[in-house]
DNA sequence: TTGAAAGCGCTAACAT
DNA sequence: ATGTTAGCGCTTTCAA
């Protein structure tokens, strides 16, 4: 492998020149950047990332955490890793993956100089990766909003939006008689992030039209599913529409309504929450609030960019994407307020 | 940061003998060992990792490059993934993700040194990025098996034999009017290797057991699952066995199926090429030919850790994990063969 | 506009 | 069993 001094030697420079020529910060000359340029091509450099990152103190990688825990939709992860791998490719950086969420994880690559930065992903209200986030040199931020971000910037989709928006949706379009298929057991237990803040906009929400809060937690099997729709329409009857926030979930939802003889949107209608792909793939276009997962992800990444590149205490941010209701085929006003 | 000259001193002995503690390369007195260990517990010491790679042209990082295609399922890809992050965190690395199938990232990772060896997902028959693995000085691993490795280490499961076996298991079972519903164009268009491979032995196999092939490609949508499976109902009206080599369209295929009227498995057999979890989390648990993809991810980690280990230059191996079929619920002999 | 050289924090060969 | 020290390949300050 040739090295800088191959360079310099090659295009009879010093090797800070080659240097400089690389990095662009300093002004070289025409001729000489030319004769530098060639020299690189001719040998096929490539600096070495760990010389680099030992001189500079940056390695222009950051670190991806993006635990596989049971019940978050594999989906979804997908498209917030991709967010962040193709947007740190865009900066020039590339990501480490690390699946485990582990605080472990995030001392070895912080403390070991592995990174520049850490995006964190499956972020719960009260995330025992804080205190460690917060120790670390390098600038961390959530895809997720904890009770308490002490000063961690934070992205995601404002979720207590969606849950107030979801019903309320429905409610203006007339429905009362609303139940809440959720995320899995599991995913609520450890007060997943997005899903304390979903159902607390829902309960505001119910709270302000006065309709009854009816939620039922589902596992992300065809199974679970079919059981949790069993028991919606067991607890309401009169249902006139479901809120489905379990992107497994979706298709025997839906299945499961039709196997009970609801038409979907005639009987009831159905508001998902989910990645707009998601809701565009099941066996009806469902109108959904779209979960933008891959531009929270990109987000997340510019985030960190901001932070590295300038400002260092540059203050914390929290950055709360405003949900949208996207009209689809699956929800019209109830029966009742029809001819 | 404290540095390994920190250590030494507070323990006490030579920068020498510190590294020699913490790489256990050369004996150490354990009075000794133990005063270095205790300073680095006091002081919060991590070796930095630019420094090691840099001195030890180690870096204790393998990329994986994982290419989100269209068309590949992405729970699929995870199981691979979580199966090399997994298993390289046992083998003290960590795991540099790729996403983009470009032969630039495999170069800008390899000439760069930020990577020991390189795990290759999604490999097609003539694969674009086999020269520029030859041309590495770091180990690869493919997973999967172009047609000409050309000395490349591979690791799959055989899916040839995954074609064959799973026709002559329903042949077996007595049916004569099998369908088989593949992955989706595009994966079959770039000829994909595992797509291919399961093709050859299915054809293999007819040729055998002189049955017609009828294959039908398949979207990973609802609409694309019914439309394939209409289709094969159309093009064989007296189906009674249907292999499925297509995670994401096996909902819909049991589903059109049942609205077709075929109960499963006593009017059709359904036969699904997919991991072991999905053929349970469907609405009938699925007789299966199980892919093993998180072993494969370890077993491909394995092969790379052996590489670097010992034997440069280890003739490369060439892996293929035996298919078996794990008979559940979705299969039976045809009805004729019943009383 | 360019060059010389002092590190960055380790590893491992060479000494003792 | 332990210590000394020469690099590893780069960045960046200081000089010219």
């Amino acid at each position: 492998m040739p090295t800088i001094d191959d360079v310099a030697r090659v295009a009879g420079v010093s090797v800070s020149t080659v240097s400089y020529v690389l990095s662009g910060k300093r002004p070289i000359s025409e001729p000489t950047r030319e004769r530098v340029k060639r020299a690189i091509v001719e040998l096929g450099y490539r600096p070495h990332a760990g010389a680099r990152a030992l001189a500079s103190s940056r390695t222009n990688v950051i670190a991806l955490m993006a635990p596989l825990r049971t019940g978050v939709d594999v989906n979804v992860i997908m498209q917030f890793v991709t967010g962040v791998v193709t947007r740190a490719r865009e900066a020039e950086h590339d990501v480490l993956l690390l699946t485990q969420d582990d605080v472990g994880g995030i001392e070895r690559v912080s403390s070991g100089s592995m990174v520049d930065a850490l995006v964190v992903m499956d972020v719960e209200e009260d995330d025992a990766r804080i205190p460690t986030l917060l120790a670390m040199r390098q600038p961390a931020v959530l895809i997720g909003l904890p009770a308490e971000p002490q000063g961690l910037s934070c992205v995601d989709l404002d979720f207590e939006g969606v849950g107030q928006l979801a019903l309320a949706h429905l409610t203006q379009l007339g429905h009362r008689d609303v139940a809440l298929i959720g995320p899995p057991p599991s995913v609520l237990a450890r007060h997943t992030s997005y899903a304390d803040r979903m159902l607390r906009g829902y309960h505001r929400q119910a709270a302000a039209d006065a309709v009854p809060v009816v939620v039922e937690p589902c596992e992300s099997t065809t199974a679970g599913a079919r059981n949790a729709t069993e028991a919606v329409l067991d607890r309401l009857p009169d249902l006139t529409a479901v809120v489905v926030h379990n992107e497994s979930a979706l298709p025997g939802v839906i299945a499961t309504l039709r196997a009970a003889g609801r038409r979907i949107p005639d009987d009831v209608s159905v508001l998902a929450v989910c990645p707009a792909d998601v809701a565009l793939s099941q066996s009806i276009a469902l109108t959904s609030i779209d979960i933008p997962a891959q531009e929270i992800g990109a987000a997340a990444v510019d985030m960190v960019m901001e932070r590295l590149a300038g400002a260092v205490d540059a203050e914390p941010a929290t950055v709360l994407v405003r949900p949208r209701v996207t009209e689809r085929d699956s929800t019209a006003p109830p029966a009742r307020f029809r001819p």
